[in-house]
RNA sequence: GGGGCGGUAGCUCAGCCGGUUAGAGCAUCGGACUCAUAAUCCGUGGGUCGUGGGUUCAAGUCCCACCCGCCCUACCA
């Protein structure tokens, strides 16, 4: 599976709205990549919006140093996110990315033609408006515009991505998105300007080949990093045999990549995307993201705060398919410690701990078969619905739990408890197993508390985070073992 | 203005092609347990399913209009 996020232009820093798309693409890798299917995961920059030249001069820093230090801080995001990409291409640096996109160019140049255009342009939309104001209300002015730019035929494609996407040959989930590209298809199509003058673009951009006086539209450029990252025989590997390639993209620019990408794609007859997966938008304490969230919508300070497994349980369990999400950190401090820290990681505790005081430390084989919700998350991710996913997950460290008070081991003789524990502790790899693309780091420590043929007392796996520090710490447990 | 999607218990949300007394989690309240991270388990209370019409034996679930929110898109005079 190929499994790609937008690339955000970087005039700033990233904040809670891209972790968001990164972290469920990277669940989407880490599930496939266990269930032993090959997996590609890319993500990376759009380095040639003229938006990022826009905010260098407004830093008075040039537009490469700006580009620079915003994508690094966007790679970044790896570390502190727990991201697994195999690949970050930056589409002002990735080499194989500008010949790329005039090779498609090129191959698309019977769907090309030149018009003169006038119209009033917005640099920070990057599209022209009949009008003003800005409907965005971006605050610089409207620039009148008249040029010769060139034109794609886009309207030639509406017939065959009716066909495409009505009939589930390209997916578009979840369904009520699909909807939105059906409804806007069968309203009919314009061709659509793909230059911009090189002179109004500062020169930053890839210039259209044969054309140097203008550059390739912003947006033409971006999408064709799906595949012009793909260098070597990746190309062939990740887009021509490989029959699943995902784009995980915000809802704003659904018609990109519904639309305009495939249509880019069928012009030269290339092989087209199979699904496109749209989130919508994440608020913060009930406001838009913006540079003046601060903290509360910076991914790497809330992981500096509360820990990555906070940070990524949030962003899977709780944001729904359809409809903004609103971020709080008191949302992400009670679904931590509801589910991580009282659930799953209390489980483990406990478990662990009966484990020790009544057989000795030693695991029993399972007294029945453990719960497993490895089909339950198969299917929600198939959907690519991850809340109803963790949400599996969740339900099982339930059952667990129920388990215990239904055997009480405390009260069983030897025998009963071997069998409850032993299908306790089988429960719980289970669950390390299922958790691992969701918390790739905390399914490793359950794993190591409930592993090998003897446990130990594991301290907490996951800290309550409501309750002000550990009330008396206790003054270091290594005594001395048992 | 057009299109799409949301508007369901205090909060966050499930409710597929219409069908028994509308669900879950959290919060509230009561109880249980003591293995565990003052964690866990059981039970209770609570809803005009945005508003108003309509179709139907039957509508949260279909149709129409309207109100509110969000996204996309376009402004006829």
């Amino acid at each position: 599976m190929y499994i790609t996020t937008t690339i955000p232009y970087v005039n700033a820093r990233p904040h809670l709205g891209h972790a968001l798309e990164l972290v469920q693409a990277d669940v989407l890798a880490r599930h496939h990549r266990r269930r032993g299917e090959p997996v590609r995961f890319q993500t990376g920059t759009d380095d040639n919006s003229l938006k990022n030249v826009l905010a260098a001069e407004a830093e008075g820093v040039p537009v490469r140093e700006l580009v620079d230090r915003n994508a690094a801080a966007f790679e970044g995001l790896r570390g502190p996110l727990d991201l697994s990409f195999d690949s970050f291409i930056r589409t002002s640096a990735h080499p194989g990315h500008r010949p790329g996109v005039e090779r498609i160019w090129q191959a698309t140049a019977h769907d090309l033609y030149t018009r003169h255009y006038e119209g009033l342009y917005c640099v920070g939309c990057e599209q022209f408006y009949p009008q003003g104001p800005c409907p965005d209300g971006h605050e610089a002015p409207l620039q009148p515009v008249s040029e010769v730019n060139w034109f794609f035929r886009l309207s030639r494609y509406r017939d065959a991505l009716l066909d495409l996407i009505g009939g589930g040959r390209l997916r578009v989930e979840p369904a009520a998105r699909r909807n939105e590209v059906l409804a806007f298809l069968r309203a009919g199509l314009d061709d659509i300007s793909v230059s911009r003058s090189a002179a109004r673009a500062r020169g930053w951009g890839i210039p259209v080949p044969g054309d140097p006086g203008q550059v390739v539209y912003v947006w033409w450029d971006a999408l064709a990093n799906y595949v012009t990252a793909l260098g070597g025989g990746d190309y062939e590997r990740w887009w021509e045999r490989e029959p699943r390639k995902v784009h995980l993209v915000g809802k704003g620019v659904i018609r990109f990549h519904a639309v305009y990408w495939p249509a880019m794609l069928l012009s030269p007859g290339l092989p087209l995307p199979s699904a496109i997966v749209v989130h919508d938008y994440l608020t913060a304490n009930g406001r838009k993201i913006s540079k003046s969230s601060g903290n509360a919508a910076d991914p790497v300070a809330l992981v500096d705060a509360y820990g990555v497994d906070a940070v990524r349980w949030w962003l899977l369990r709780e944001v729904p398919r359809v409809g903004d999400a609103d971020f709080t950190e008191a949302r992400l401090v009670t679904r931590a410690d509801e589910d991580l820290a009282g659930g799953l990681g209390n489980l483990v505790s406990r478990v662990a701990a009966m484990v020790c005081r009544f057989l000795d430390g030693h695991v029993p084989p399972p007294g029945e078969p453990p719960a497993d919700v490895a089909e339950a998350v198969h299917e929600a991710l198939a959907d690519f619905d991850f809340r109803r996913a963790a949400g599996a997950v969740r339900r099982l460290v339930d059952e667990a739990n129920k388990y215990v008070e239904l055997t009480r081991p405390w009260q069983q003789d030897t025998a009963g408890r071997e069998r409850s524990l032993g299908t306790l502790v089988h429960t719980c790899r289970a669950l390390a197993v299922q958790l691992e693309p969701f918390l790739p780091t905390a399914a490793a420590r359950v794993a190591a508390a409930v592993g090998g043929t003897r446990l130990s007392r594991p301290e907490p796996l996951f800290p309550r985070l409501s309750t002000p520090a550990v009330s008396g710490r206790r003054p270091g447990g290594s005594a001395g073992p048992g």
